[in-house]
DNA sequence: GACATTACTTACATTTCTTATAGTACCGCA
DNA sequence: TGCGGTACTATAAGAAATGTAAGTAATGTC
C-alpha cells in the first residue's frame, strides 16, 4: 500500500479491467486484506478507530489507517473527528457503503456453503 | 503467485480471517487480478485456453495458467484435456463455480450503480 | 514534571503478486 | 527438414501489498 506506479503494466491492466467490468471495479474496492472485514463490522454500526483495532486483533495500526483512508477516498466510509483530547474518531458506512450489504451477504452465503472444500 | 511462506504474519492473518469470515474466504478465492473476470466469462459457457486468452487481451499465458490452476484447485472450474494434436483444453465452471453467479451479479450491480464515483 | 491515552505518521523490511521472456512437446503438412 | 499451432513451464525481475518498529501531538491526571 504505497504509491502506485501509473506507468506499470499492472496498473494499466487493473484500471482497464476495472473500467470494463463493474464486478472487477467493485472487487478492487473491497479487495485487500482487511477492507472487507472492516465493512462487515461497520455494517453493524459506527465504530471508533480503537474499537476496530480490538475487533481485528492482528491488524496493525498502519494497515487499519491505510484501509480506512482508502475506503474513505472511495466514499464507502465516513470519518468523523471529534476535537477532544485524547482524540476520538468515528467511522461509519456511507449510503454507498451500506449498499454493499447484499454483496457481502452473497459472499458470505457462498463461503458458508462451500467452505468445507 | 509463487509459493507462499507459511510462516509469515501475512499468511497467518489471511488464513485466520478466511477461517473466521466466510465472506473473506470467498473473496480470497475470487480475488487476484484475473480470477473474477475468468469466472464471469465462464458463466456464459465453457471456453478453451486460447479463447480465454483472446478474451483477456493483456493477460500473460503464465497468469492465465496460474489462475486457472488455482480455480481448479478450489473446485471452481473443471479442466478437460482432449488428447489431440495440437492440444485442446477446455475450461468450465463446476456446480460450485456456477453458484458464484449471484455473488458476481451483486458485485456487478454495485459496480454499475456507483462507478461514476 | 512524568505519564497515560488516542489516533495517527514515518521510514524501512519483508512477502506476495504480476509481468517479461524464452523455451517445451506433440504431430501433420509442405 | 522446417514450420505452425496449442497449451503449457521455467526463470527472473519488477511492482504492490503488508508488516515492524518507532515516534508525534494534545491534555488531563498523579
Amino acid at each position: 500500500m504505497s504509491k502506485i506506479k501509473e506507468t506499470s503494466t499492472n496498473f494499466a491492466n487493473k484500471t482497464a479491467l476495472s473500467d470494463e467490468c463493474p464486478e472487477v471495479y467493485t472487487a478492487n474496492l473491497i479487495g485487500g486484506q482487511w477492507a472487507l472485514v472492516i465493512c462487515s463490522w461497520l455494517l453493524q454500526g459506527k465504530l471508533r478507530f480503537s474499537e476496530l483495532k480490538k475487533l481485528l486483533p492482528n491488524i496493525t495500526e498502519r494497515m487499519l489507517t491505510l484501509q480506512l483512508r482508502r475506503l474513505e477516498a472511495n466514499h464507502i466510509v465516513k470519518r468523523t473527528v471529534y476535537a477532544e483530547v485524547p482524540p476520538r474518531v468515528e467511522y461509519e458506512l456511507t449510503p454507498i457503503g451500506y449498499d454493499l450489504k447484499p454483496v457481502i451477504k452473497e459472499l458470505e452465503k457462498w463461503g458458508e456453503k462451500h467452505k468445507n472444500l
